[in-house]
DNA sequence: TTACATGCAAATAGTTTGCTTTTGG
DNA sequence: CCAAAAGCAAACTATTTGCATGTAA
């Protein structure tokens, strides 16, 4: 939300570019490691740490969004409206549930006026079973699940 | 939530009775760390990995709440009724905002109906600036920010 | 041209695990 | 008794960082 004045001599790299670009149009919510395995191929020579540093970045930029919501590995989100999360427990898939604005800033306001803290952002995350597990057809994290 | 048949034969050993009595007489929501730190002083030979086992344990059996909101460290929540938290985003303190079962109940059943999921828990969770660091009175993680 | 960004490899931090010894019931 | 749990240290995994080189503007 809060832009880096530093932001103005950011370069477009290629790497960059590409990330957001993949980031932005897939509806999974995929992790660090997902995404460079997918750059790899296009991108010759892409890095773990330049896929790293670059969503730092752009989560700074208030481009993506950052889950924590999954456990051990934070996931991404390059949809930066609001709306909420569903996680499966048993394979991480997480989907977006639509949320509401009016909703969400009346949230906010209350956790502002109970708590003192200047609130800027909230994330409402829900966890369940996927129908998938449900139906028994996947029990470990899986590539699939992200898409 | 869900029981496991196998806690009935749990031992209650010194440690693990020490561990729930800690969390649960605690507001602040502390990472493992910062309870093994505690407890090391009382219990002699106290170790991180049974800190770990314990929690582990304890959430399994649903007598504590595990918390992922604050980023890479996984913080702990002895009560386990419902309520949401306010996280600051530059130290980590942690605070609770009273929840709406009412509420709860009606988005985690939106949560289902819009995604199909089996939705058997929820997490609530907002960010922004503590009082302390809006005064500037601490910029980084400490001891305190979980008192 | 040059500050910003990359690639690689090594470092870090949080958490888990293997194995032997203790201990609660 | 003896299976469950502890202690310790080593292992693992996700993420970060240092440094030499490359490149967008």
């Amino acid at each position: 939300m809060i832009l880096d004045k530093a932001e103005t001599h950011r370069r477009n790299t290629r790497q960059r570019v590409a990330l957001l670009e993949l980031l932005t149009s897939v509806t999974c919510h995929p992790s660090a490691q997902w995404l460079y395995e997918q750059l790899a191929a296009s991108c010759p020579g892409m890095s773990l740490a330049t896929v790293y540093r670059n969503l730092s970045l752009l989560a700074k930029e208030g481009k993506i969004r950052t889950l924590h919501c999954a456990g051990d590995t934070v996931r991404f989100d390059g949809d930066i409206g609001i709306h909420y999360h569903v996680v499966c427990s048993q394979c991480g898939a997480i989907v977006d549930i639509p949320g509401d604005t009016g909703e969400s800033t009346r949230l906010c306001e209350l956790a502002h006026r109970t708590s003192g803290y200047v609130v800027s952002d909230h994330s409402f995350d829900f966890y369940g079973i996927c129908p998938d597990c449900q139906s028994g057809n996947h029990t470990v994290l899986k590539d699939h699940q992200f898409l």
